[in-house]
DNA sequence: GAGTGGTCTAGACCACACG
DNA sequence: GTGTGGTCTAGACCACTCA
């Protein structure tokens, strides 16, 4: 049979019948599905039903539909996920662990002219600025070097952040709208090196994240992680 | 006024209005948003209308909504996205280089255990075992050295990897069902800094990607890449 | 009980593709 | 023209929450 976990909803059984025989191959990549009049035929339920389950699998990337034409098994070479842009603090939490931030600079600056184009604002504008080394027990785990655009967050500079971080601090004041990444594998700067406790030169883990409001750019943050102490995982189901 | 683009559907007219409302902070993170009922009147739409629109911004995780209490906007600290496996030969061909694998070893072994295991075989199980590095513009840019099961892929040893990727003949004949993925820096071992022409040491990014499809697993990956002849990018928009 | 979202229905009109 | 998906409607029943 064909209903394990009855009294499901009539459009969620239909997908997961669906599902099921994309999984199973019986829908191999690039073939024809069933139209929604067959499986209105089939499942006794109305067309919307039918069309609802059918639009949400291809808004999971499992199908693809065609008007005029039918409804197709996708090449699978796409899986969705849902990416959480993560509080630092939290996370080490989560493992138990303490987390210690200790914030190395905090002022504002004039803005050379790259980094000023990135965050939406003239060359020599005034940008926030701050770099933070955060400890998991003791051990630095991260150096985040982050400029912050003021307008997007004016009191950013009396803030404590060694209490709060700028992540949870700025995910609170300015709505994220946006945002790009970038990683990259990066031997640490004699600087890097110094703060992070390791030798000039190891691997480290760089990651650029830059998130937008919806007028503005509301940081840049080059977060450095040293090799072996960072490792960003994640997974993903259709 | 609202509605610059007209002849869009009611539904979406729905949906755009809230998510520009949204951005606007007409709605702040957990604010109350209009009911259905409200937005039935507001627009002159059934509810079956407005529903979809509020339902579409939840699975964007652009509101959250509580059945017998109400809609509210969310914290937008989930982004979404559509993360594409790309083969890196289409990659490399889309900027417009030259695209060059050398299999450098392809044969089958026996699993050690830990590998079995990853891959759902029993310990000393046969698997596929493939080295190949891959050039751009006859610089080496990635060492995919990749398990297969052979179950999944029972004709791998007999492809010609100079001609067709790994991931593309994989994507091929086993559809993918899920993925994971972990990205670390890590110094390069003496074997991967010949092949890739770096020193020994130097920092490169390591991107392990197992995927399984929907009865068991079929491939763990190892891609290293030298230091800043690669990155990985990606954006997300609501 | 009143208000909320979750869902289903039966029928309808439309745009599109293909022969 | 026939078949496909894209969408809307008006009304309905239900489960849930809160007062």
């Amino acid at each position: 049979m064909d209903d394990p976990t009855a009294s499901l909803a009539p459009y969620a059984r239909v997908k997961r019948h669906l599902k099921a025989e994309l999984a199973d191959g019986r829908y191999p990549p690039g073939a024809l599905m069933p139209s929604e009049a067959e499986l209105v035929q089939q499942f006794g339920v109305s067309r919307m039903t039918v069309n609802r389950a059918l639009r949400e699998l291809a808004a999971e990337g499992m199908v693809e539909r065609l008007q005029g034409v039918g409804t197709f098994a996708a090449q699978l070479h796409k899986v969705s996920t849902t990416l959480t842009i993560r509080d630092l603090h939290e996370e080490i939490e989560a493992r138990g662990h303490h987390h210690e931030a200790r914030v190395l600079l905090l002022r504002a600056e004039r803005a050379p002219a790259p980094l000023a184009a990135r965050l939406g604002l003239k060359a020599g504008a005034e940008v926030f600025h701050s770099l933070i080394l955060h400890l998991e027990n003791s051990q630095p785990l991260q150096l985040e070097d982050r400029y912050v655009n003021p307008a997007a967050a004016p009191d950013y500079l009396a803030q404590d952040f060694s209490r709060v971080t700028p992540t949870h601090y700025l995910l609170d004041v300015a709505p994220l709208w946006e945002a790009q990444f970038a990683i990259e594998a990066a031997p640490a700067s004699a600087e890097e090196a110094q703060h992070l406790a390791i030798a000039e030169g190891e691997a480290c883990l760089v990651m650029v994240r830059r998130t937008v409001g919806q007028k503005a750019p509301i940081t840049i943050a080059r977060l450095v992680h040293p090799d072996s102490r960072y490792q960003i995982d994640w997974a993903i189901k259709p």
